[in-house]
RNA sequence: GGUCCGGUAGCUCAGUUGAAUAGAGCAACUGCCUUCUAAGCAGUAGGUCAUUGGUUUGAAUCCAAUCCGGAUCACCA
């Protein structure tokens, strides 16, 4: 801090667990004299059957430099708590274990610097920039629960990066052209006699979806007309009349036929209005929607380039491929024989449409994991263009979410709606909230709120909480759980926390209690953690990380609180010792809960 | 067939840079509301970590083989 010049100094907590890896590193040296880095030490959580709060693993050192165990241990030990008393209490030694207790002081300072702390977590700018595409929906049917994993996993991790310092730009390519719009329009056509969302009083996005089942439905039943005079299976698809015109329409819509445009135009909006509706009930967002139609050529001057560049080759019908069995993969098509461009081919122009506008270091695609091998060509074709983002493509894939029969499909009508879904965890939050009867003071708008706050929560967790990498099963009979290891359950700990800080908030003024519970200490250990699970997070793109964390501090809470009163506890010192953990475990649970998009409510 | 992913308690899932007796939640069973919100807490029961072999002081975790399930390898998107 210079005189004069107001300089902001934003005091970044240094984790207790490289702490510790750092002294014994030097201790080590010091006693052993070896010479060591701490990364090779291997620092754990103490378990909970154990006396002590961090473990020193030995069998590493007694391996690699062929020493027994029980003479290091006690030698690393006694050194460790003789140097480093202000932060070592005492040890244990068990078989390769050193168990380390620390002094509670080193706990007391940690809760001191950040109970009031609003931003704890936060880490300041580092000045890189990222992109994260998620939700990108096809604009003929509405958003299911497929959807809703990837939004809510999106939304989460672009909620993560920023957290940790990055700029974010969320976006969302929108799959508006192709054959699929096509087929809702040529049903609209046939069957709808002019009817639109407003005059049958339907949110647009199902409405549109509607008549893509309509199309399927006729489809099917001209495929079987078609098979009863003797077409085979794939004759009688392709040569069905709505098929047929359904390709024309395409065609017309390529060629820049006006009708054809407007109906096209007219009909998406009515999708964009039903998907703003549900992108608003579920809190997400976007700083920059890219739409298919707008960008789907950009792909073409690829080609041309990667020709000039023999990283493409023609084919003799004109088609234009890639050859990536050098790789372990297949030869690749980039261009189809009549100079039209494939979705590959368009992913390439996008990214690098991306670029150009935001230059980002790193630009993350979350799609389903059906997409692996899409996207990693995409990513090894951008690389032998010798393209500088191509290294920064990251696609974070996660699993399909199955139904107890298996995949959803939306042909045959077995999708879970994403407004179906939401209304229906809003009516069981207003079932609970009613039984439970605790928040009758409550008016119209506060209950609804409080339904949605605690719908969303459950549902948002319920599809954080897994690996996103790992596929899962979601069981439309059992609703979604209320109990345990769900967000009402951390939702309710936040509540109840509330409840006491509303009678009394901790005073920075007053002494607190110096000597700790095993409760408190096991509550603020763990509350410690919060910024390198962040981090974690971010590295492995991972949002379950986070709410796996904030479960086991809202159980720890509950335990203690179970067990202290606070409020009434005996001392005034340990009373105001007890609220400052209650207001720091608050913070955390709302600043987890925000990161994976849910609220936290007062009361409940 | 090639490539990739997965298989852990009745169910849904953690744990996989090797480390102490493999953990949660739900469901089942026992207790606990005149005390800060019982959407809670404490406890009981439940396991051949798919199988077999190997490496290691030590394997759910690493290696090999096998079995089972899924995805993908379209001039679809």
């Amino acid at each position: 801090m210079t005189n004069g010049t107001f300089t902001f100094v934003k005091i970044q907590h240094m984790l207790l667990q490289q702490t510790i890896k750092n002294i014994l590193a030097q201790v080590i040296q010091d006693a052993l004299r070896i010479s060591i880095t701490e990364n090779e030490l291997v620092i754990q959580r103490t378990k909970e059957e154990f006396e002590g709060d961090y473990t020193l693993v030995l069998f590493g050192l007694v391996k690699k430099y062929k020493l027994n165990p029980e003479h290091i241990g006690k030698s690393i030990g006694d050194a460790s708590c003789e140097k480093h008393s202000n932060l070592f209490k005492s040890y244990n030694l068990l078989k390769g274990f050193l168990n380390f207790s620390l002094q509670d002081h080193c706990l007391l300072d940690f809760l001191t610097a950040t109970y009031s702390n609003l931003q704890f977590g936060n880490a300041p700018d580092n000045k890189k920039l990222v992109m994260v595409e998620y939700s990108s929906p096809n604009t003929n049917k509405p958003l299911h629960l497929g959807h809703l994993r990837n939004i809510f996993l999106g939304w989460s991790i672009a909620a993560l990066l920023k957290e940790r310092g990055y700029n974010v730009t969320k976006s969302c390519v929108v799959n508006d052209r192709g054959i699929h719009i096509c087929k809702s329009m040529i049903a609209w056509q046939l069957f709808a006699n002019g009817a639109t969302p407003t005059t049958v009083g339907q949110k647009g996005d199902h409405f549109v979806g509607d008549y893509y089942v309509k199309f399927n439905e006729a489809h099917k039943k001209q495929i079987e007309e078609g098979i009863t005079a003797g077409l085979t299976k794939e004759q009688a698809e392709k040569e069905a009349p709505i098929m047929k015109a359904t390709q024309q329409l395409l065609q017309d819509w390529e060629a820049g036929n006006p009708d054809v445009l407007e109906l096209w135009n007219r009909m998406n909006q009515w999708v964009y209005k039903g998907f703003d509706e549900t992108y608003r009930e579920i809190g997400a967002d976007f700083d920059k929607t890219y739409y298919e139609s707008k960008t789907y050529l950009l792909g073409k001057k690829f080609v041309e380039q990667g020709l000039k560049d023999d990283v493409f080759f023609k084919k003799e019908d004109g088609s234009v491929w890639i050859d990536l069995t050098p790789e372990g993969l297949d030869e690749k098509l980039v261009l189809r024989k009549d100079g039209t461009s494939v979705y590959i081919t368009q992913d390439l122009g996008l990214a690098e449409q991306k670029f150009q506008e935001y230059q980002y270091e790193k630009s993350i695609y979350v799609i389903a994991d059906e997409q692996n091998y899409h996207m990693k060509v995409l990513q090894l074709i951008l690389q032998k263009l010798k393209k500088p983002y191509a290294n920064g493509i990251y696609h974070l894939s996660y699993g399909m979410v199955e139904l107890p029969s298996g995949r959803m499909k939306s042909r045959e009508g077995t999708v879970v709606d994403a407004d179906d879904l939401v209304a229906e965890m809003i009516a069981v939050a207003r079932a609970k909230t009613e039984e439970l009867g605790k928040v009758k003071d409550f008016n119209p708008a506060e209950l609804n709120k409080l339904y949605h706050t605690l719908a969303l929560g459950a549902l948002k967790f319920y599809l954080l909480r897994v690996d996103s990498k790992k596929k899962m099963i979601f069981n439309p009979q059992e609703s979604i759980d209320f109990q345990g290891f769900t967000g009402p359950f951390i939702q309710y700990t936040y509540a109840r926390i509330q409840s006491i800080l509303r009678k009394e908030g901790p005073a920075a003024s007053q002494p607190i209690e110096s000597k700790l519970e095993k409760e408190e200490r096991e509550l603020l250990l763990s509350l410690e953690l919060f910024p390198s699970i962040l981090d974690q997070a971010v590295s492995e793109h991972n949002p379950s990380v986070v709410a796996l964390y904030i479960f086991t501090i809202a159980k720890l809470f509950n335990s203690f609180y179970t067990q202290h009163s606070i409020i009434n506890a005996t001392s005034m010192a340990s009373r105001q010792l007890r609220l400052r953990i209650a207001a720091l475990t608050a913070i955390v649970i709302q600043r987890s809960m925000s990161l994976l998009g849910i609220e936290v409510p007062n009361r409940m």
